[in-house]
RNA sequence: GCGCCCGUAGCUCAGUUGGAUCAGAGCACCGGCCUUCUAAGCCGGGGGUCCCAGGUUCGAGUCCUGGCGGGCGCGCCA
């Protein structure tokens, strides 16, 4: 729960300098982590920034803050002028090992930050109709939904993980006449599928499993009309049951499924009409009710309420999210696919019309493209031929699948390499990562320790025996703030790039002692000990940094016979 | 035609909030090492006009403008 308290230390030596060097009041020096490890630890351009203000050269100004700072106070063992004026600052391996022991005291906490202020967040993601079962493309929603959630946890926010069902309006009316088209179908007598209605293997399934259950004799029994009723709220209770199975298999608990159906039997729907006529905002025209979102930064105005008087999907859409509000929310991010891209501007504009103009944020995700043979394998909806979210977790297991969707930025086209993902080995980033925190748990058995059971601090040591070992103790330090800036910037993929960083370099330790015996962490050398709590940190990180994206961190793994 | 997203190594992509110490990773390829502290590795190497052209700046892969190329979306469907 600490963020980097050896950070901080520095931060306010370096502030402290700049400022008897003249610096403005409330001047702060930035800091930031080059990435040539030639120039530091850590490295600051503010004297570049101050130089113009300051009427000094900022080589000068640099050389001055130099002199000013206390290595002792700062945790530094060197600090130098680089370049045009950078600072390049490294931190003294004596202050590296406390931090270690508060990694290794935080346990399972580790990696978690307070945020100030804690936000109430709804994340809603995947919110598939419930007219058949989850593709691929739920399935990105639903891994980058579920991580930005933990992420917004693990950063100290109040989170709500909901799941929107339209359970009302007209795709559920052709689901239930598909359905109904399939049961008359089975029953001998002459049906066709509507016209825009789901022709999917499934639509026959749920038929028949309803009549099953129901009985043949009772649903013969019913009018026509009843029967088609039941049947519909049948088929959507039973695939509702199944988005919600293939969605824990996956990894995905949802805190809440929000029916559209309640918004309009709790009259919220009216109540929302009301309001947007008292407040002007609709009007009609064409037989139709309009919402003025065009006044709001929307390209022209949008149907509420049809010519025929049923309602468009954008109105209880909006009233769900009002509701959000209503509900207390701070900030409501919604999950959603790019082909719902052109409705990102009327609902924020809608939002804003009724005086919530801060509440969303919708993070769009790109397509995804699954790649078997290097081939695409082709999908179509319509024909009802889709690789499913749960064929797809049957085939890589729920860990990998989710570390796909994953570790692409949410704003790229995503292509998924069915062959990589089935691959066991250490170019699977999966498995990498996963391998790395498993060699860890080895070497506490082998030591015969319990890992909950490594002392987190004896004496602290001089130094690091290796260059690699500071490198893995230092990548450790970045959990924090890494999981930080994934939350901040709804980007998961943050924390993939660093875990599979830090496996690598974990990698790199721990081969080390293949060529060197002495270097192995469970030499019998002095450094033995220390060697042991860095295994510790670094097995922490990785769990926690998995954990932070919802998956598993096993602590052996079984690799399949060659 | 308009809107959103993307364009960086042979391939897949990172590059953090408006820059500096930014030409990077993994895979593939080539060369060397290891056969283990179980978990298919480790070290090194080649390879790039960061789509193009302007602009802002002391400084642009990053910001601005205009092009070009690709994906998606543009219903009183959801």
């Amino acid at each position: 729960m600490t963020g980097d308290a050896g950070l901080a230390r520095l931060s306010e030596a370096l502030e402290s300098a700049f400022s008897a060097a003249g610096a403005p009041e409330g001047f702060s020096p930035g800091l930031e982590r080059p990435r040539d490890p030639t120039h530091g630890d850590w490295a600051s351009n503010a004297a570049l920034v101050l130089a113009k203000r300051l009427g000094q050269p900022p080589r000068a100004l640099a050389a001055r803050v130099c002199e000013l700072i206390d290595p002792a106070a700062a945790g530094i063992a060197a600090v130098e002028v680089a370049g045009p004026g950078f600072l390049n600052f490294r931190l003294s391996d004596r202050s590296i090992w406390p931090r270690l022991t508060e990694v290794i005291e935080a346990g399972p906490d580790w990696g978690r930050t307070r945020a100030s202020p804690p936000l109430r967040v709804n994340v809603e993601f995947v919110s598939a109709n419930p007219t058949g079962p989850l593709h691929v493309a739920h399935g990105r929603g639903a891994a980058l939904g579920d991580a930005v959630a933990s992420l917004l946890e693990w950063a100290g926010h109040d989170v709500t993980r909901e799941f929107y069902v339209n359970d009302a309006g007209r795709q559920i009316e052709l689901l239930g006449e598909s359905v109904e088209a399939r049961y008359e179908e089975a029953a001998g007598r002459p049906a066709a599928v509507p016209e825009g209605g789901y022709h999917g293997e499934y639509v026959r399934d749920v038929a028949m499993a309803i009549r099953d259950a129901a009985g043949p004799e009772f649903l013969a029994s019913l009018a026509p009309e009843e029967r088609r009723a039941r049947l519909r709220r049948e088929a959507v209770r039973l695939l509702r049951e199944e988005q919600a199975e293939d969605l824990s298999r996956f990894g995905v608990e949802m805190d809440l499924f929000y029916s559209e159906r309640s918004l309009y039997e709790s009259g919220a729907i009216d109540r929302l009409l009301e309001a947007l006529e008292d407040g002007g905002l609709i009007y009609r025209s064409e037989g139709a009710t309009w919402l003025r979102t065009s006044d709001y930064g929307d390209e022209k105005d949008r149907v509420l309420i049809k010519s025929d008087g049923s309602f468009t999907y954008f109105l209880p859409d909006l009233a769900y999210h009002l509701d959000k509000a209503r509900r207390g929310f701070d900030i409501a991010i919604d999950v959603w696919g790019a082909d719902h891209q052109g409705h990102e501007k009327r609902m924020l504009a809608a939002l804003r019309g009724l005086s919530c103009p801060d509440l969303l944020e919708v993070l769009i995700i790109q397509l995804v493209t699954v790649l078997r043979d290097g081939r695409e394998v082709r999908m179509s909806k319509r024909a009802g031929r889709f690789v499913t979210l749960g064929e797809l977790v049957d085939e890589t297991g729920a860990d990998v699948a989710r570390y796909f969707f994953l570790m692409r930025r949410a704003e790229v086209h995503l292509n998924f390499d069915l062959d990589l993902a089935l691959d066991t080995s250490d170019a699977n980033p999966v498995y990498k990562v996963q391998y790395a925190h498993a060699r860890m748990c080895s070497v506490f058995r082998r030591a015969g320790v319990v890992a909950g059971e490594v002392p987190p601090s004896l004496e602290v040591p001089d130094g690091f025996g290796t260059p690699a070992e500071r490198e893995v103790a230092l990548s450790v330090l970045r959990l924090p703030e890494v999981i930080a800036a994934a939350a901040g910037s709804r980007a998961p993929h943050l924390v993939c790039a660093y875990l599979e960083e830090a496996a690598g370099l974990v990698n790199a330790w721990y081969h080390q002692g293949n060529l060197d015996p002495a270097q192995r962490i469970l030499a019998e050398v002095p450094e033995r000990a220390a060697r042991i709590r860095l295994a510790r940190a670094v097995q922490l990180t990785l769990r926690n940094g998995l954990r932070a994206l919802g998956l598993s961190a096993p602590e052996t793994m079984t690799r399949d016979a060659k």
